[in-house]
RNA sequence: GCCGGGAUGGCGGAAUUGGUAGACGCAGCGGACUCAAAAUCCGCCGGUGGCGACACCGUGGGGGUUCGAGUCCCCCUCCCGGCACCA
């Protein structure tokens, strides 16, 4: 993994996820059983853009050049050059990427991020400065963080040159730039870039239109949400008139013509560093040798184990102060060496957990054949919360296995279904030494009290708890529910129908177990219905063949009508996920046998064997237990799961009258029955003959008549 | 702030492509059974007006497209998930 793991500055080793952000974010097309919005989020992430790379030139006086601090080594593609005290002035490219080449002409600043090489080094000259990059740094580098605090500068006194105006301009330290995306520089341009506009006007810095959008009138006054729109160059010289894509052409080939730039793709997904200075995780094998450098740990020393006899004390990585773990010989030297401490993020692990568990017992080898035949998954099941992160380092991990000969796919998960998240109360207490308790709901007594307020007390000791609202079901808030206390009341299958029925799984849901009586209540009434029919039923008689389709009685019909209809939306159901309306199904079923005539011959038997037995394949997959044992003991089969699931019977799904609604001018006025096959014309006359449509046709003329076949009739007057 | 998703009766939710809004269930109310209760069964159950037939309003808010909008388009509000060291 020499060439995918790259260690930079100290302490950190990265995974190179950069070097597939452009498979990562194709691949994303050959996966059509993926949700959409997954599929967004992650080719948002990844935030592949289309810009010009280009390069402002700077000449540092020598009198600029001082002190005795070493050069800052160069950023990653930053193109700071180190001073060298003595030489003629400092000469230096300050490179940016741009996807608003169109706008260069509007430059009036520049911006590098605090870690850039040319603020260390103004900063040399400028104790102002130097402390207000050390509070950028300090600074949180979480991007929620940065895209909401106030955006700061300071300038550093250095000028850079245009590149195509030869104009000088001047550097600024923004804490809105990042080092880790794109150059850790930007190009200012406040007339056409909304936070360039706020960071010009708090600072003085002019605003210059150099874009025109069909001739709207442009002020300096307030920001306009069109100036950062397409349009064509003004103000720009040479470029006046040329639309968007004209003017980055022609300036790109300007810069390329200079060598100081060209058109370039950048992506917004950065490279996925590993370190964690925790203690659970795997360690990072590689062993620091003053001599031989850094050393990976030869295979026969492989795993690497974690201590088990150490106490975490809270602060810090405790491996780093366990000698017994540091202190290493160097496999190269063996003279003493250090162990490293950090371990690795365990989205390392989560990346291939389920390519290990087709062998989990292969103990010479990452992974052997049986790979081949169990993977990619087929169907993986995980939170909405993990739609990024997780998912996108598997799919990276995989590839990478793939490029090592280690796999034969491209893709880890064929289908993917993302649960949305179970939402739950959280309740807490504020303790003496100032942390916070969480206690499970489950302990806790919400009551009304005299003045109808809410009261909430924890049951053992009946104080109050206070309540930190609506979250997401953690650990850490300790609000999550042990559905143990549910089975062991009702029993598994009704938990299982219970959840399954509160809501389709993609969908958020705030837990309550108000209406689990309803799921206990419909499971006892299939269990009596069921009973009732085995006994009523001659001895033997029970098989799945279809009742004869000279069912005779007209009400009969109808109850067959209805299941296979029911049957056919709950087949539909299934395939997109949504259990709530299978379970649904099943109880319209059971509504529709328990309404069934009495009229006791062998056309009813047989289409209530035949609702039963459809019935009990639907809810399988929901309540497996109960509908395994009465499959079983009416005599359907051995074992359902080797039952073929039920399908729509076209022939009973026919009706001789079909109903329709009725509209005039698109209200539902009344409705008709109608022959099933009768003509546009036959309906149409007979929806005009309606009593209750009459009266709100009222003699006007017919304008227009929509007929929806099976659906409705609107008048239109 | 950015990216993704959501909002429908007292509650969970249904309505596949624009075509009867509220399926199915919970809670509630009324009734049957019972000495009584539980369980079970039957009925009602969006709002307003009306004895009623019925009418009008109604899918977070505002506008639009359409014969017809919960569904499509534009704007807005609030809520949830993610934002790279919780995993």
């Amino acid at each position: 993994t020499g060439a995918l793991v790259e260690k930079r500055e100290i302490p950190m080793y990265y995974m190179k996820i950069t070097a597939y952000a452009d498979e990562l974010l194709a691949g994303l097309e050959a996966l059509p059983d993926w949700p959409e919005r997954v599929k967004a989020m992650q080719a948002n992430w990844i935030g592949k853009s289309f810009g010009v790379r280009f390069a402002f030139r700077y000449e540092l006086p020598a009198d600029q050049v001082g002190g005795s601090t070493p050069p800052p080594p160069a950023g990653r593609g930053a193109g700071g050059e180190g001073s060298v005290p003595g030489t003629p002035p400092e000469k230096g490219l300050l490179w940016v990427f741009t996807t608003r080449a169109d706008t260069i002409m509007g430059v009036t600043f520049m911006a590098v991020a605090a870690e850039h090489p040319l603020a260390a080094h103004a900063a040399r000259s400028n104790p102002q400065l130097a402390a207000f990059i050390d509070e950028c740094k300090r600074g949180s580098v979480m991007e929620a963080d940065l895209a909401t605090i106030e955006k700061k500068g300071m300038p550093t006194g250095i000028f850079v040159t245009h590149p195509l105006t030869g104009d000088k301009v001047e550097v600024w330290v923004g804490n809105y730039v990042l080092m880790g995306y794109g150059e850790g520089a930007v190009m200012g341009v406040p007339g056409h870039d909304e936070r360039d506009f706020a960071f010009a006007k708090k600072y003085g810095l002019p605003i210059r239109q150099v874009i025109d959008v069909n001739g709207q009138s442009y002020s300096t006054d307030a920001w306009q949400p069109w100036y950062a729109d397409h349009g064509s160059c003004v103000n720009s010289g040479k470029y006046d008139g040329l639309d968007y894509d004209r003017a980055v052409d022609t300036i790109a080939a300007d810069l390329n013509a200079l060598g100081l730039g060209d058109k370039q793709v950048l992506y917004r997904l950065r490279d996925w560093g590993i370190s964690r200075q925790r203690y659970w995780g795997c360690p990072i094998p590689i062993i620091h040798c003053d001599g031989c450098g850094d050393v990976p740990v030869p295979d026969d020393q492989l795993p690497v184990a974690l201590p088990e006899d150490l106490v975490p004390d809270g602060s810090g990585n405790p491996l780093a102060k366990t000698p017994a773990f540091v202190e290493c010989a160097c496999p190269k030297c063996g003279k003493p060496a250090r162990r490293e401490t950090d371990t690795m993020d365990t989205f390392v692990d989560s990346s291939w957990y389920y390519i290990r568990y087709a062998c989990a017992d292969q103990n010479d080898a990452m992974v052997d054949k049986r790979v081949g035949y169990w993977l990619p998954v087929d169907q993986y099941i995980g939170g909405i919360e993990h739609a990024i992160l997780h998912l996108l380092y598997s799919r990276f991990w995989t590839r990478v296995m793939r490029d090592l000969g280690l796999v034969g796919f491209d893709e880890p998960f064929t289908r993917l279904l993302t649960q949305g998240m179970v939402l739950n109360e959280i309740f807490f207490r504020k303790t003496d030494s100032g942390r916070i308790a969480y206690f499970n709901p489950a302990d806790v007594d919400v009551k009304a009290g005299d003045d109808g307020a809410r009261r909430v007390t924890l049951r053992a000791d009946g104080q109050p708890v206070e309540s930190g609202g609506i979250g997401t079901m953690s650990k850490s808030k300790n609000n999550g529910v042990d559905p143990q206390a549910l089975i062991d009341e009702y029993g598994a299958d009704t938990a299982r129908l219970f959840m399954m029925f509160a809501s389709p799984p993609e969908q958020t849901l705030e837990w309550s177990d108000s209406g689990v009586e309803g799921a206990s209540r419909f499971l006892k009434r299939l269990w009596h219905f069921a009973h009732e029919f085995k006994e009523a039923a001659d001895a033997g008689g029970n098989g799945q063949d279809a009742p004869a389709a000279s069912t005779a009685d007209p009400q009969l019909s109808e109850v067959r009508r209805e299941i296979h209809k029911v049957l056919q939306q709950a087949d539909y159901d299934m395939t997109r996920h949504q259990f709530n309306t299978v379970a649904s199904a099943a109880m319209k079923i059971l509504n529709a046998l328990e309404r069934a005539p009495q009229v006791s011959d062998h056309a009813r038997h047989a289409v209530l064997a035949e609702g039963l037995g459809i019935l009990l394949r639907l809810l399988a997959p929901i309540t497996p237990h109960i509908c395994h044992h009465l499959w079983r003991e009416l005599g359907y089969g051995e074992d359902i799961l080797t039952a073929a699931w039920p399908q729509p019977d076209p022939q009973a799904l026919v009706a001789d009258e079909v109903e329709l609604v009725v509209q005039v001018n698109g209200k539902r006025r009344g409705s008709i029955r109608v022959p099933q096959d009768a003509s546009r014309a036959a309906i149409e006359s007979i929806a005009v003959a309606d009593g209750a449509v009459r009266k709100f046709v009222a003699g006007q003329p017919v304008k227009k008549v929509v007929v929806v076949p099976g659906r409705l009739v609107n008048l239109v007057v």
